[in-house]
DNA sequence: CCCGCCCATACCGCGAAGGTATGAAGATCG
DNA sequence: CGATCTTCATACCTTCGCGGTATGGGCGGG
């Protein structure tokens, strides 16, 4: 099968011609011919009738054609296709974020806005823990993750912050601390804490560990919940507080209050974004680019 | 634009090795490589990153290679397509009917059974009168069409018999004949008649005044009407009787009552199948084998 | 009955695609 | 750290197929 027999395959039935139809294609008409019955050769079918004024397409030659129209007409928007697909325009992006990333309105905002600013690109998205996220990376299972810490990772993956928000402990309703406009850090000192996971390498769990060390003690950690979100069930349940992102206090947890520190504990939660770094996918790169932008307004 | 680069294109993405790709598809490497270059020239779009253990396709070689998928689908299906084609399974057939035909469960049957049979062909359908449908195969607006008279037309077209009905007598609803079982045509002497306009050419007509002239008068013609279905809306008016095919009786017209002739009139009204005799579609002819076959049983 | 129109066939030349040989660049492993 | 292997790129040659020219054949029109 061959393109160029299809083009010709339609002139010929639009002229109803051999001979005009060579004229406007720009040959002579015994290759036009012999082209035309390579075609029937190959299809099987008898696409003409010879008439002794013409060529008439029989019902399957009328079938062909439109096909073949068809064909063409695709074929022919490639190069097209091909260029907006270079300048990112259209294709997939695959984006994963942590548990704690869904609450966090800057993700959701990048990604509808995103959608709109592209829509001939169709996304994917998953929730997932940073490790598998950083996994699904490396194995291109995804093309960008928004996590809240860096994880650990080959050299192949970018990590580039976005923006860093406060934190806020976590109490469950009713308890002592929660009534006053905001709590000390070291206030909690005599607390038990509830966490979530550790991730594989340094993540905020380290860095709040860190910051009540500052704070002259080691907190007392009591129960281990596998996600962020889970982890304010256990708040709730009376098993101990914890200290969240600010953007957590999105999710309206039955029997949570939510208490800014007063003073600066040290503690902030950041908001990265990782890629591949041999990702040279102009799609990834105008997600990145509008991320960052937006990051640093 | 050629399918056999695209074909190479689709091979490489699904190898993601010029070498083995070129293994598959049975020729060498270099000029497999020459290809991909050239059609990436040919978009001006990068496909491929060359990395040191084989061909990543990029973001606009996906897309690229998806559409191309979608292509070489169309072209590969094209043989089969057109050997159905060929063997009537699928393409446009369209058919004419008079206004009498409208109501002859024959030609409904045959169209509802030629589309179960050949679902593939898109079915066209027109009521017309008899000197319209002639006129529009010989222009190729239509394929076959069912007729209650030959009318008047070129030597391209044929004409075959499908089945003969009788005729019966419409009467006004209370009218004096119309009380018996049946009325002889003789009976029908000194009747006003109503007719349906005289088509070109010897029709329904003309037989029906060639047959009250043997049975011994001349039949007296007071209106007419453009076509078969409102002769009868001016039976039931009272303006006089008229003579129609007894398939007719189906349309229950307020007012009109329906009477079997007596004897032997020497009337019936054929119904025939006109086509173009040069028409060597086989969507045609499967059309005509099956209506011939079903007018014999 | 001859001429003209249009499709089919025969033969030739050229260009593009494939093959062979070889180079270059980077990963792998001792 | 260097030898080797893997894989893509380049150079040159061969071949096949497409298009061109010349010509025949069949059917309709004057």
């Amino acid at each position: 099968m061959d393109l160029r027999r299809l083009r010709y395959l339609v002139t010929v039935a639009d002229e109803g011609h051999i001979t005009r139809a060579a004229e406007r294609l720009g040959i002579q008409q015994p290759p036009l011919t012999r082209q035309i019955r390579a075609l029937e050769d190959e299809l099987g079918v008898v696409l003409f009738q010879r008439l002794p004024r013409g060529m008439r397409a029989t019902e399957a030659g009328r079938v062909v054609v439109e096909e073949a129209r068809r064909i063409l007409e695709r074929a022919d928007r490639l190069p097209d296709t091909a260029a907006r697909a270079a300048r990112g325009e259209q294709g997939r992006l695959a984006i994963g974020y942590t548990s704690s990333g869904a609450f966090q309105p800057f993700v959701a905002q990048q990604i509808r806005a995103f959608r709109t600013a592209s829509p001939g690109v169709q996304l994917a998205l998953a929730e997932d823990g940073t490790p598998e996220l950083v996994a699904a990376l490396e194995e291109e299972r995804l093309d960008a993750a928004f996590v809240r810490s860096g994880g650990a990772h080959g050299a192949g993956l970018r990590v580039e912050p976005l923006l860093e928000e406060p934190m806020v402990a976590a109490l469950p309703t009713g308890h002592r601390l929660a009534a006053a406009g905001g709590v000390a850090l070291a206030e909690l000192a005599d607390q038990t804490f509830v966490f979530y996971r550790r991730p594989t390498g340094p993540g905020l769990h380290d860095a709040i560990v860190a910051a009540c060390l500052r704070a002259g003690f080691s907190p007392m950690v009591g129960q281990e919940a596998p996600r962020m979100s889970s982890t304010l069930g256990l708040v709730a349940a009376g098993l101990g507080v914890s200290i969240v992102p600010a953007s957590m206090q999105r999710m309206n947890v039955e029997g949570v209050v939510f208490t800014p520190f007063k003073g600066d504990p040290g503690l902030a939660a950041p908001l990265l974004l990782v890629t591949r770094r041999r990702d040279r996918s102009p799609i990834v790169e105008a997600f990145r680019a509008q991320a960052k932008a937006a990051a640093t307004d």
